[in-house]
DNA sequence: TTAGTATTAATTTTT
DNA sequence: TTAATACTAA
């Protein structure tokens, strides 16, 4: 027995302790899933059923496989050499450089963002297919394309149902044949590769199957068809697989993640040990009543029994805000009162929203109060156009056939070559059969062999890019990364060009020396390790700055962690659930369990807030609260119900008028040209009428104002508060 | 042909 | 607000 053991509770042990075979844990949040798939792992070697370099440990983020290998650091020491935690996505890139003997492209490729992706895409449908781009939306086209390489699809095995999955089969077709040209993979491919290799050479599955004879999986809901495809191949000699998951967090599907992948591994590994964790040890019962009241709500759902091993705790407040600058000024209020009174730190405190954009206004609010926070991805710091900028230059001096980021970055800083040269390069390479980066470095070397081919205007232009194009080249094994940065700085002037004397230019002047500060740590590892990083790594691995503080985070890469306090922001119809999700009823139920998964981060304190109106490009958009937040009324929460839910509210006979102010036939009239019309409207209210708010009770206008087909009014109040509200939630007296 | 400006259209989640 | 696109001047 180790000591260790002794942290898990009997569940939990009977999980890690599970004789070696195929084990199922199907778990719910807060009972220590990852803890116990973590434990599995040092039980495994500390009683000798494994060698480290025989175990595989499969997460799903970054972040996660470094926090799994730190905390058997902790339990094991250097027992754990040798051991393999890694990300699906990045054991694959590893196991394709090393196996690239067996496959079509050579070990140094690069890896495609969506960016080169993206482009790569436009450049297909546009000119070579010459197909209208509104018809064939690049977004669509890429996701299709995705979709169909995680279901497993080539070009040619496409499933054509209507002549536009023809067409989408011949972009395809087209984009495959790019990327192989540029020696690029994108991020499916990497899995689409490993899968085919292990299926079409006998010889190195049966390798990995014996190396890896120890297969574990976290986040078992979150595999889609290949990678639940690779657990098979290499699970299925030694039996050896244990993974762990929760249908009911299951918030990947739009990336192809099935949650059903946990009933085929029964049905695959009918021999498995299948081990349910009910306890939960994270929350109070107040938080798991209401979690479960979101879900309940799906119908045929087997009903889930959370229990929590910490008492009922503080009730859960829904708190209805102006907008999400009052949420925003909620949160921060609250949060320093919950520091005062109940002395929790800030750093166990979190801000959670749907999407990232949410972010600005909480902090915004922050800063103004000087008040620490981290911010988890959001201004993606890969995704920034000078980092974009940099690495595309990075690239093409490993790899100059990188057309992707040669498109990118061949006019930046702007150097003459517009969109007709480009053009004009492109063909002129395509037809001595070279890359436009080969034809580049060519260019360079014979200037005279391309007189002919291209305009003097455009030759001048090109010239000096291939010149610097080749000089890095050639010293890619030469410098290490921060000094091949330097030299593509300092020959672009690329400092010059961001640091325009704006307050911005600064800011993304930083940005390149945190680049070249990362770029330093790959001194050793060198170029292609570096480039592989940016390309793997999301930005949600890189807490910024230090400082620890509020955590602010969207509910997606909030899944794992937890937190003493949670703030949900944005819980109102079109952002959660999302607009784009609202028609579909397999996405409408995959965003109520992403405020499941959101609600079950918090430990203590769990805020739930409601803006009535959202600032959405330009004016101010009224917003209903969401439908998910129906099931929550009291004595389940504690706060503004029903206040939220004026039609409810109208079936009590209250709050009725929002109907009769004459916008109905305006509404009726735009309905026809837009889905969702923006209310046009004359003020409604003068300055000196008397108004009552359901809040803050009567008062008088001062002053009326439309804009952008909102009519806002100040009101000053009874109590002597003036405040400008929209005219809809005000009532004329 | 390109660079710079005016216009307009559209906004999820991430390896 | 931001990004993509259309238009105009050099």
């Amino acid at each position: 027995m180790h000591d260790w053991l002794l942290e898990l509770n009997a569940q939990q042990q009977a999980a890690v302790t599970a004789r070696p075979g195929p084990v199922l844990v199907m778990a719910g949040p807060g009972s220590g899933k990852t803890r116990v798939l973590t434990y599995r792992v040092a039980w495994l070697l500390a009683e000798g059923h494994a060698r480290p370099w025989n175990v595989l440990a499969v997460t799903f983020t970054n972040k996660a496989a470094r926090e799994m290998a730190e905390r058997l650091d902790a339990l094991l020491g250097t027992r754990t050499r040798g051991l393999t935690v890694s990300t699906f996505h990045a054991f694959c890139a590893r196991t394709l450089r090393r196996e690239a003997q067996f496959l079509p492209f050579t070990a140094s490729f690069v890896i495609a963002d969506e960016d080169d992706q993206r482009r790569l895409l436009r450049h297909i449908i546009r000119q070579e297919l010459q197909l209208d781009d509104k018809v064939y939306r690049v977004p669509a086209v890429r996701s299709a394309i995705s979709r169909a390489k995680n279901e497993g699809h080539t070009p040619e095995t496409f499933p054509r149902a209507s002549y536009r999955d023809e067409v989408v089969a011949k972009i395809y077709a087209r984009y495959q044949q790019h990327l192989a040209e540029a020696n690029l993979l994108d991020f499916d491919d990497l899995l689409l590769w490993a899968v085919r290799l292990f299926e079409e050479q006998p010889e190195v599955r049966a390798r990995y199957q014996d190396l890896f004879r120890h297969l574990l999986v976290d986040e078992f809901q979150d595999t889609n068809a290949i990678q639940y495809r690779l657990v098979q191949l290499l699970g299925q000699a030694h039996r050896q697989v244990f993974v762990v998951g929760d249908m009911d967090q299951s918030i990947y599907r739009w990336r192809g993640a099935d949650y059903r992948n946990l009933q085929r591994f029964e049905a695959d590994f009918p021999d498995a040990e299948v081990i349910y964790l009910e306890e939960n040890y994270r929350s109070t019962q107040n938080i798991l009543d209401v979690a479960m009241a979101v879900l309940h709500v799906q119908p045929r759902r087997h009903r889930k029994n959370l229990r929590a091993r910490r008492g009922s705790g503080p009730p859960v407040v829904v708190k209805q805000v102006f907008n999400e600058e009052a949420e925003a000024a909620f949160i921060a209020q609250t949060a320093v009162t919950l520091a005062r009174q109940r002395g929790i730190p800030l750093d166990s405190m979190a801000v959670m929203y749907r999407t990232n954009a949410q972010s600005r206004p909480v902090e915004e609010e922050l800063l103004r109060l000087g008040l620490p926070y981290r911010l988890v991805g959001a201004q993606r710091f890969y995704g920034r156009r000078e980092i974009k900028d940099l690495v595309a230059f990075l690239r093409l001096a490993f790899n100059p056939d990188d057309v992707a980021s040669l498109e990118r970055v061949i006019n930046v800083p702007p150097r003459s070559i517009g969109p007709r040269t480009w053009a004009a390069l492109r063909e002129q390479a395509a037809a001595r059969g070279l890359s436009p980066g080969r034809a580049l470095l060519d260019l360079a070397a014979h200037p005279e062999a391309w007189t002919a081919a291209l305009s003097r205007r455009a030759l001048k232009a090109l010239f000096p890019v291939g010149e610097m194009l080749q000089a890095w080249h050639w010293r890619v094994g030469e410098l290490s990364p921060a000094q091949m940065l330097d030299r593509i700085v300092a020959d672009t002037g690329y400092e010059a060009f961001v640091r325009d004397r704006t307050e911005e230019g600064e800011a993304r002047w930083e940005n390149v020396q945190e680049l070249r500060r990362l770029a330093v740590e790959y001194e050793d590892q060198g170029l292609a390790a570096f480039l592989e990083r940016v390309a793997l790594v999301s930005d949600q691995d890189t807490l910024q700055g230090q400082e620890q503080g509020l955590t602010l985070l969207t509910i997606h890469a909030a899944k794992g962690l937890e937190f003493r306090v949670v703030f949900l922001v944005g819980l109102v119809e079109g952002l959660l659930p999302h607009n784009r999700s609202i028609e579909d009823p397999d996405a409408l139920a995959e965003e109520q369990r992403l405020l499941y998964v959101g609600i079950t981060r918090a430990r203590d304190y769990l805020f739930l807030l409601v803006p009535q109106y959202r600032l959405a490009y330009g004016g101010l958009d009224i917003v209903e609260p969401s439908r998910f937040l129906e099931p929550l009324a009291p004595p389940l929460t504690e706060g503004d119900w029903p206040r939220l839910f004026p039609h409810l509210a109208r079936q009590l006979g209250v709050g009725e008028r929002r109907s009769a102010s004459g916008r109905a036939p305006a509404r009726a009239s735009r309905a026809a040209s837009r889905p969702a019309p923006r209310r046009p409207r004359r003020a409604r209210l003068r300055s000196g009428d008397r108004v009552i708010h359901p809040r803050w009770g009567e008062g008088v206008v001062l002053q009326v104002e439309v804009s952008a087909g909102d009519e806002i009014v100040e009101v000053r109040f009874e109590d002597g508060a003036v405040k400008m509200l929209l005219a809809d939630f005000v009532q004329k007296l």
